[in-house]
DNA sequence: GACCGGATTGGC
DNA sequence: CCAATCCGGTCC
């Protein structure tokens, strides 16, 4: 088996591009327990400093968005709700701290693992495995122990599908940044049309 | 030092 | 529909 993770040149570009290009990819993290990995179907940009839902707003510099503002292609993780991580990839050349949110997996290597990280009650539900932020954190088994991943390296990384996923990719408002204003109807998510991993919106 | 709320989820 | 659960950000 191996492994390309994408070139630093990827994601040295404003997030907006580097999300789009991201669906369709395949996400994999090696950890002590096995390779888990997953075709990423949906996405959302978050455009750093100009933008009232990005958690770097307003140039805002803390631990949490430091490595928001390295040179792009690490992980952005971060705790949400108190109970369940998200993971970001962040974009752009450094000093510009934008990143990408990855929503949604199809799973593809590992699913055994995913399932027993999820702890399912019906294993045949693969669909709840990785269909949201925090589920596809929590069967892929990343935390904040990879906070700031270099994604050029090769424990977490992204690299090209060897799968073929057809569908044609599809642009929306992102989700629930309810407290981000005009923000809000900004088309900064992507995801593949008719996969049934995707979030259900009502647009 | 206190208080507030969230880029979510699963159970009722 | 709503509780879970805790960290970061804000304000005092």
């Amino acid at each position: 088996m191996v492994f390309k993770p994408l070139s630093r040149k990827f994601y040295l570009r404003d997030s907006i591009q580097v999300a789009r290009e991201l669906i369709g990819k395949e996400l994999v993290h090696s950890s002590s327990v096995g390779i888990t990995s997953g075709v990423i179907v949906e996405t959302e940009a978050y455009m750093g400093v100009t933008d009232p839902a990005s958690h770097a707003f307003g140039g805002l510099r803390s631990k949490r968005t430091a490595v928001m503002y390295l040179p792009g292609g690490r992980a952005y993780i971060y705790l949400i709700y108190g109970m369940y991580n998200c993971m970001n990839v962040t974009a752009q050349k450094e000093g510009v701290p934008e990143c990408v949110l990855i929503r949604a997996l199809q799973p593809v290597r590992g699913i055994e693992i995913m399932q027993a990280r999820r702890g399912l009650k019906n294993p045949e539900s693969v669909i709840n495995l990785t269909n949201g932020p925090g589920k596809l954190c929590q069967a892929m088994g990343i935390g904040a122990d990879l906070y700031g991943a270099d994604l050029c390296e090769k424990r977490l990384f992204v690299q090209e599908a060897e799968i073929f996923t057809d569908g044609e990719v599809g642009v929306s408002r992102r989700l629930n940044i309810g407290y981000a204003g005009s923000a809000q109807d900004f088309e900064w998510r992507f995801y593949l049309k008719g996969n049934p991993f995707v979030t259900k919106a009502s647009f």
